[in-house]
DNA sequence: AGCACGCCGACT
DNA sequence: GTCGGCGTGCTC
């Protein structure tokens, strides 16, 4: 029995199911090692794998007569992340039906993976090459390892076509090449810096040269400083202190420190009164606090406190000796609601987000892990912040579609959120001012404890929205259909009063639309089923899906003429029309194309604060979270565009984008003016925007989901398929649709209570190259549906054969397309 | 993911 | 007849 307690549960980091048995090695103890990574014996190789815990099928695999490997090796000194965590993993991978080594190597900053890799190399002891000329494939594999060795798939693009494996073999037992494995990767390190350490006083110093002195001078009230601080102002200091070192005057060291990933710094601040409505919140969550598990949906309108309630919910938290979670939407980290905990909390906090190099994550990883970081804010992906002690989730702008990932693990930052509260027994908070149907749902029911902030800090009043008819300008040429006289009217005025205009248009580029004016065909990617926009600032057609670029002076590829007519409205063509009507203003653009060099964005908002912008035309970008002090005019340009598409969500997601746009007017002492363009007045998704009220939104939307029986009343699981080539593409859909019906007809009860849609072609057909198809599974037992996509799921989870079809499984999908 | 095994067409 | 292509399945 003594060997059972030294076998392990191990999760390789490859699309495998399941977890593997391992023997540890003498010389570690079992409780040790959990958590790390370890490197295994797995086939023919070994590939890097977690140590989940002590195997728990204890004697069950021996019983079969299976062999136990040895781990080959231990690759950390300590825990990756808290055993605890195990649990959530798992939950994970079978909700999402991911494997579960993924599921962690998503969760870990990236560069920690090793893999092994096979090198190869010529055979010197081979003797002559062959007594026999070696032919064809053979010679200019020789060749090419002539230059140097490689592997063989670099072998392959070098010779511009693949070196089978079996040429491979043959050749290495002729003794002409050899292989040998090498590790590679898991390269971040921590980064270390060197310090000087004072050991003596000045007054021993027998040279005290120049520089010497002024080393003392900084020294003097720091025993400790970093080498690189002092070479700032002594730039001879380093070859200065080796001298002083070998005088034995200080002593010189090498140490651990953490790559800065926080811009400028912030000044601290104190905490603000609250309003009741915010005391009574705040009591609230500190009640949760004490019960344990506890959902507040945070409703409240915009500019109306809710990041104080959050940081001082974490300051609660942190008394308690708890950590505290804080998710926010990616692009909102570089402004508000990062900046407030840092004022608050300092060094505290940890920052994870996409726009960290890998060593930075890494640094921000180890100070959570070591305890010296208590509050986490981060995008997303934080949700796996290796917390052990977590008193406190937060999910900020709980209604963000950026919180569901939408490749590899296709979670759901917001509903991780929650299960991470639930398993540390611990209260969550959404908040939002355009709170998601599902969490209004939630709410109704009882299993969330709606808090509402109804009243706005200082009592500033909520802009007046204004609603203009597209359908009258409709027939009229160019950007006149949209630049109304109510909107150029507003516009003027904001800009005589010396204030700002924000315009809203969720389209990039300069035409969306361009039409050959000789045969009427619209620019079409090659490689995507949608239209090319034109970009004149590049002079340049792109795809908005697929990156494919074409020169701007490209003919039309149906008949050949060069006179293409730059139909359909995005942001660059409306920045231009509005230098035309308002020459003397100052306007800026902000959209992906302006802001995808590191820094852009946050020059535009910063130049926005300082007044030298009068109109800011944007994105969606310009919805989230920003607070623009003098913009007292929003003019939302066309309302539409996201109300058309094909997804059940279109209503929800327009209604939330307008809202939060117009909520960006009078946020300083002055009122706000908003302008909302529209061709469907009556919709009411436009209505609830304009009456500022998610409730009446809610009322009416949720009789459609509860008619239609899509979610909240259904949980969704979508197949999607994509191949190369068309025929295969269709034919596996039809294939996985063919058994997905099989296996509802033979389970009891399933066929009425699993719907399912499909298979059809997407509705974005094609996508570089990829057709693709969908099979969607919609069914109100979330159980019973689970356990058909994992009937369906298992066979293609390791599977990417580039030609064949790829099936990818989304639970709970956000974007149908 | 890789690497084996196993089954069908074009060559020494 | 074998060499060499790629579909299926397994890895403690």
């Amino acid at each position: 029995m003594e060997s059972a307690h030294r076998h392990l549960e191990v999760a390789v980091a490859l699309p495998v199911h399941g977890t593997f048995t391992y023997r540890l090695p003498a010389g570690y103890s079992p409780d040790g090692v959990a958590a790390r990574r370890v490197l295994v014996p797995f086939g023919k190789r070994r590939v890097t794998g977690y140590v989940l815990g002590a195997a728990r099928d204890d004697g069950a695999l021996e019983a079969e007569g299976r062999e136990i490997k040895e781990i080959a090796d231990v690759l950390d000194d300590g825990p990756l992340f808290p055993p605890s965590m195990v649990p959530f993993f798992r939950w994970i991978s079978d909700y999402y039906h991911h494997p579960v080594g993924e599921v962690i190597r998503t969760a870990l900053p990236g560069g920690l993976n090793c893999y092994e890799r096979q090198v190869l190399s010529i055979d010197e002891a081979g003797g002559p090459e062959g007594r026999r000329d070696p032919s064809g494939l053979r010679r200019e594999v020789l060749a090419c390892l002539r230059q140097g060795d490689c592997t063989a798939p670099e072998l392959g693009k070098r010779l511009g076509r693949p070196v089978p494996e079996t040429l491979i073999r043959s050749m290495e037992a002729c003794g002409w090449i050899r292989r040998r494995r090498e590790m590679r990767g898991g390269r971040t390190r921590p980064k270390t810096a060197l310090f000087v350490q004072v050991l003596l006083s000045p007054a021993d110093d027998r040279r005290p040269t120049p520089a010497r002195r002024r080393l003392w001078d900084i020294l003097a009230d720091t025993p400790e400083a970093a080498v690189a601080d002092l070479v700032r102002v002594v730039p001879s200091a380093r070859s200065v202190l080796r001298r002083m070192e070998r005088d034995g005057l200080v002593r010189l060291a090498s140490r651990a420190v953490y790559r800065d990933p926080f811009g400028e710094t912030v000044h601290p601040d104190s905490p603000p009164e609250l309003t009741g409505e915010q005391a009574a919140a705040v009591d609230a969550i500190r009640s949760g606090l004490e019960r344990g598990f506890t959902r507040f949906l945070l409703t409240g309108v915009t500019g109306g406190g809710k990041t104080e309630i959050y940081l001082r919910a974490a300051a609660i938290a942190l008394e308690r000796g708890l950590n505290a979670l804080v998710l926010v939407p990616e692009i909102a980290l570089i402004s508000q609601t990062e900046r407030r905990f840092r004022a608050r909390f300092g060094d505290r906090i940890a920052l994870l987000h996409s726009g960290l190099s890998a060593g930075e994550r890494l640094d921000q990883w180890r100070r959570i892990r070591s305890g010296d970081a208590r509050i986490v804010v981060g995008a997303r992906s934080a949700v796996f912040a290796p917390f052990d002690r977590v008193g406190l989730v937060v999910v900020d702008e709980e209604h963000d579609p950026s919180y569901k990932q939408d490749s590899g693990l296709r979670y759901n930052g917001r509903d991780l959120a929650v299960l991470r509260a639930q398993l540390s027994q611990c209260p969550v908070v959404l908040g939002t001012a355009t709170p998601s149907v599902q969490s209004l749902f939630q709410a109704e029911s009882g299993r969330y404890i709606r808090l509402s902030i109804r009243r706005r800090i200082a009592d500033r009043r909520l802009p007046e929205i204004e609603i203009v008819d597209l359908r009258e300008t409709r027939d009229l040429r160019g950007t006149a259909k949209y630049l109304t006289p109510v909107l150029l009217e507003a516009v003027s005025e904001t800009l005589a009063r010396q204030e700002q205009a924000l315009l809203f248009l969720n389209r990039r580029g300069f035409a969306s639309y361009p039409v050959c004016s000789s045969c009427g065909q619209a620019m079409r990617c090659r490689h995507c089923d949608i239209t090319l926009t034109l970009h004149q600032n590049a002079n340049a057609y792109r795809c908005h899906y697929c990156g494919h670029t074409r020169p701007g002076s490209s003919p039309c590829p149906a008949c050949g003429s060069t006179a293409i007519w730059p139909m359909g409205l995005g942001t660059e063509k409306l920045e231009e029309a509005m230098g035309k009507h308002f020459p003397e203003a100052r306007i800026a653009r902000m959209d992906r194309d302006t802001t995808a060099a590191k820094g852009r964005l946050v020059g535009i908002l910063k130049a926005l604060k300082r007044r030298e912008i009068d109109i800011l035309v944007g994105t969606q970008m310009v919805a989230k979270g920003h607070d623009f002090r003098h913009v007292t005019l929003v003019g939302i340009v066309c309302a539409d565009l996201s109300l058309s598409f094909p997804d059940f969500r279109a209503g929800e997601r327009t209604f939330q984008l307008l809202a939060q746009v117009a909520g960006r007017a009078g946020r300083g002492d002055r009122p706000g003016r908003v302008v909302l363009q529209t061709f469907n007045p009556e919709h009411f998704s436009i209505q609830a925007a304009k009456a500022q009220d998610p409730d009446a939104f809610y009322r009416e939307e949720i009789r459609h989901r509860e008619a239609l029986g899509y979610p909240p009343f259904s949980r969704m699981v979508q197949f999607r398929i994509t191949a190369k080539d068309p025929r295969k593409a269709a034919a596996a859909a039809e294939e996985l649709g063919e058994r997905c019906r099989r296996l509802l007809a033979g389970s009891p009860g399933s066929p009425s209570a699993v719907r399912v849609l499909g298979p059809l072609e997407a509705p974005l057909a094609r996508i570089a190259g990829h057709h693709r198809w969908q099979l969607l599974l919609i069914g109100r037992r979330p159980g019973l549906l689970h356990r058909i996509v994992g009937q369906l799921a298992a066979p293609h989870q390791a599977g990417s054969d580039p030609r064949g079809a790829r099936i990818a499984v989304d639970v709970d999908p956000f974007f149908m397309m």
